[in-house]
DNA sequence: GCTGCCGGGCC
DNA sequence: GGCCCGGCAGC
């Protein structure tokens, strides 16, 4: 029995649910927000990937690279996207990843532990993002 | 309440 | 330039 999973691919997310319209209800509410008058049509689709689940063990088969995917994650796609309405990723629209950085590692009481641009409250230079 | 960090201050 | 903090957004 082979289900499908999707995905949420939001910054350390990676929410999954079984439908589609459970995996967009996720990525509104959690990251997008309640909803925008004249917003993207489907914007929720370009965070999340679907993929099928096999119930024991992917295929062995190396023939094919997987061919198909759906349309998103093409890189002119998300230029358009992006270029055209600035969507998230815009001073007014951070999203926040869930890795520690200096200061959570570390604690207030080993500030000297600490990368220098944690130090200055600035963006961390140590723990990516 | 805590974390990460932009903006802005002081030297 | 180095160094620090207020204040805010996102948890
Ligand atoms: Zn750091």
């Amino acid at each position: 029995m082979n289900s499908v999973v999707f995905e949420c691919t939001w910054r350390g997310c990676g929410h999954n649910t079984n439908t589609c319209s459970s995996i967009e209800a996720h990525i509104r509410n959690t990251h997008l927000g309640p909803k925008k008058e004249g917003d993207s049509d489907h914007e929720e689709e370009f965070y999340y990937t679907e993929r099928e689940v096999m119930a024991p063990a992917p295929p062995p088969t190396l023939s094919h690279r997987d061919m198909c995917r759906p349309p998103h994650e093409d890189p002119e796609y998300q230029r358009q996207l992006v270029g055209s309405y600035s969507s998230p990723s815009s001073p007014g629209r951070r999203p926040r990843s869930d890795n520690k950085k200096c200061r959570k590692v570390y604690g207030m009481d080993q500030r000297d532990l600490w990368c220098t641009q944690c130090k200055w409250k600035k963006a961390c230079t140590r723990f990516g993002d």
